[in-house]
DNA sequence: ACCTGAACACCGTTCAAGT
DNA sequence: ACCTGAACACCGTTCAAGT
């Protein structure tokens, strides 16, 4: 065997692959040697396209993240892009539930991070917030959707009532939640980023009124490069 | 050797000096032989108390959300309770942030957060929220806390200005951040609190409005236990 | 009941060897 | 350049054996 005429291997052929396992069996199933079995090929090939398994992780992490839809900011109402990008981001994320503890490990190295940091920072700049404040807007939405498709809060909760009783006074009805889980995830979800858009709208005018004059917003710049 | 006359581990030590490994080299550190070795004993002797290293590493993480204060839901101010709420929580969590991606795994078995999410309830429908409120708040809050512990916005930013030019227009500034990574983790944290808690409290008059007539807040129950 | 060493079926990664 | 098999230093977990 040896090298092949054609290489058998490819960056996206091994991610594809690996976000497979990972959707299906949990990021506990990938290891180096299943990831090559599953692409017919020995473990050590995997090295030639990647560092190690977790330069692999990160990238099955940007192309998650990359499934983001950010065309919504390109229009600059700031509240309906915010809205639309975190259902969308979710949506991104919930789709893959099993690699979102990957997801924040690095962002700052990963394309399909910075090309979204990058569209919410200009589209909240844009629209005259600070840009000390969209930083942390940008942040805080993060936060927010992050937690949301990482830890389902009702994923936990036992089918068994008995479990609860006695313990937990007001977790008498927690067993139900095992059956309405997404509904109550989906639920939370709208109800928390209304009450943040909302939440951010009422400090904008402090916002923009303690800020240095807003007249300049970002632009790309010409230097060494 | 064999069997000593007192035992040489307990749940409580192993917790211990899992939490200390993890704390100071990270998740990947933590083996079960590792561990063992830490605690002077044969790698197999921790099976005698825990079923499993992930067993193991779900005690550390109630132990952790047990050092969260709860004592704030006993004065019901919502939002004040809330607010000091999630600033515990957090910092609990930001103490020991390796272990947060374990957090949200099952908190539905552990006592600590069965605790806390008791305690929010009961605050919440005491305050006059109907239960399905309360319950969507509860998971929300706790999204964004996670979120924040988990995935510093601004760790992953590298400290070289030269990666970003060109392609990210928006982020000529981004190398800036790995500086002031603490600052800008606290300031998302506490604007996206605010934004929360401004946000929910625009929704409250509606939300009692709709729901079924709230005299009865629930209570212990007298059932067979 | 609680610890031990030996053993099983795995890991991630390196590396010389092949084409 | 890109794949291979062999090898190294590890894993989590089971289990018979000891006291």
């Amino acid at each position: 065997m040896a090298r092949p005429s054609k290489p058998l291997l490819s960056r996206e052929r091994i991610v594809d692959a690996a976000l497979a396992v990972v959707d299906a069996e949990g990021l506990s199933a990938l290891s180096t040697r299943r990831l090559a079995a599953e692409l017919g090929v020995s473990g050590p090939s995997l090295y030639n396209h990647f560092a190690s398994k977790d330069d692999i992780l990160d990238a099955v992490a940007d192309r998650v993240v990359g499934e983001a839809d950010l065309s919504m900011f390109g229009t600059c109402d700031w509240q309906e892009a915010l809205v639309r990008w975190a259902r969308s981001y979710r949506a991104a994320l919930a789709a893959h539930p099993n690699i979102v503890p990957v997801v924040p490990r690095g962002p700052g190295r990963r394309p399909a991070s910075l090309a979204m940091a990058d569209a919410v920072f200009g589209c909240l700049t844009g629209a005259g917030w600070p840009p000390a404040h969209a930083t942390r807007i940008g942040a805080l939405m993060r936060y927010f959707i992050a937690g949301s498709a990482l830890g389902s809060f009702a994923r936990g909760f036992l089918d068994d009532p008995g479990v609860y009783e006695g313990s937990y006074p007001h977790l008498g009805q927690a067993h139900l939640l095992a059956d309405h889980r997404e509904r109550v995830d989906e639920g939370a979800f709208e109800t928390g980023l209304r009450a943040l858009v909302d939440g951010l709208a009422l400090q904008y005018d402090t916002a923009v009124d303690t800020a240095p004059p807003a007249t300049a917003r970002p632009l790309t710049r010409d230097l060494p490069g």
